[in-house]
DNA sequence: TCAACATTTGAACACTTGTTCATATGTTGA
DNA sequence: TCAACATATGAACAAGTGTTCAAATGTTGA
């Protein structure tokens, strides 16, 4: 057992901390999904298009005018969005009314502003 | 006053709640703020770090050794994690030991596995 | 069926980003 | 002072990302 920590024999450190920590660690792919939420949010036009949406229901063109964008660069934004269920959206004729999925991103924003005001 | 909205004539849509929402949204700067944090942990790396440092205090060599990343390419990260406040350090001998800088990685990490964990 | 409209899609481009490798700091014990 | 070590830094490169422009859907009222 614990055949596979021949490397690093050289360097430092505290191997006892290391293997502890290791185990406890979350697996790669769980590291991997959430960096992925977390970089959809990364980005200031979809962070807008959120932040409007946070305020009420809203279609394409009314979002690209709240925010200051060309409808095509919204709805780019708008799929990946809806692909990674933070939007979901309802016809209405021609026109797709957009909304929030859930109450994650009120929640994310609101940590995510607090910690921005205090640093 | 309201004599800067001469555009958007032609297409759509809802002026009044275009209005509406527009005056509710928050500053520019603030939505570039907050999705430069959101980017910052957008990254499977720095995200793997985090975590890692949620579990106990740890110095490069230990970070990198855990996450299996090069003890440069993890110095390369948690400076960006210092510059945005999100970790701190504090040196004892050669041996630099990093932290969490305080509790909204934890609030956020959980708000975000919940998520994905739902999607 | 058709024209008008809201939205989507694809390709292309400039731009950003994370890693690697080599080198530079800065600290320690001798 | 020096060598050994932990970490930081800079340049450079491949890979990824967001926007734009042009064209394609799909829906409606006439």
């Amino acid at each position: 057992m614990a055949a596979d920590l021949d490397r690093c024999d050289v360097s430092c450190i505290h191997r006892d901390v290391v293997e502890e920590v290791r185990r406890q660690m979350v697996e790669a792919t769980v590291a991997q999904a959430l960096a992925g939420l977390f970089k959809i949010l990364g980005d200031p036009t979809r962070v807008k298009i959120l932040f409007a949406l946070l305020k009420r229901e809203l279609c394409v063109c009314d979002i690209a005018a709240v925010i200051g964008a060309s409808e095509s660069a919204v709805s780019h934004q708008l799929r990946l969005l809806r692909t990674h269920k933070l939007v979901k959206n309802r016809r209405e004729g021609k026109v797709l009314y957009y909304s929030l999925a859930d109450d994650h991103v009120e929640i994310l924003f609101s940590q995510g502003l607090d910690h921005v005001a205090h640093s």
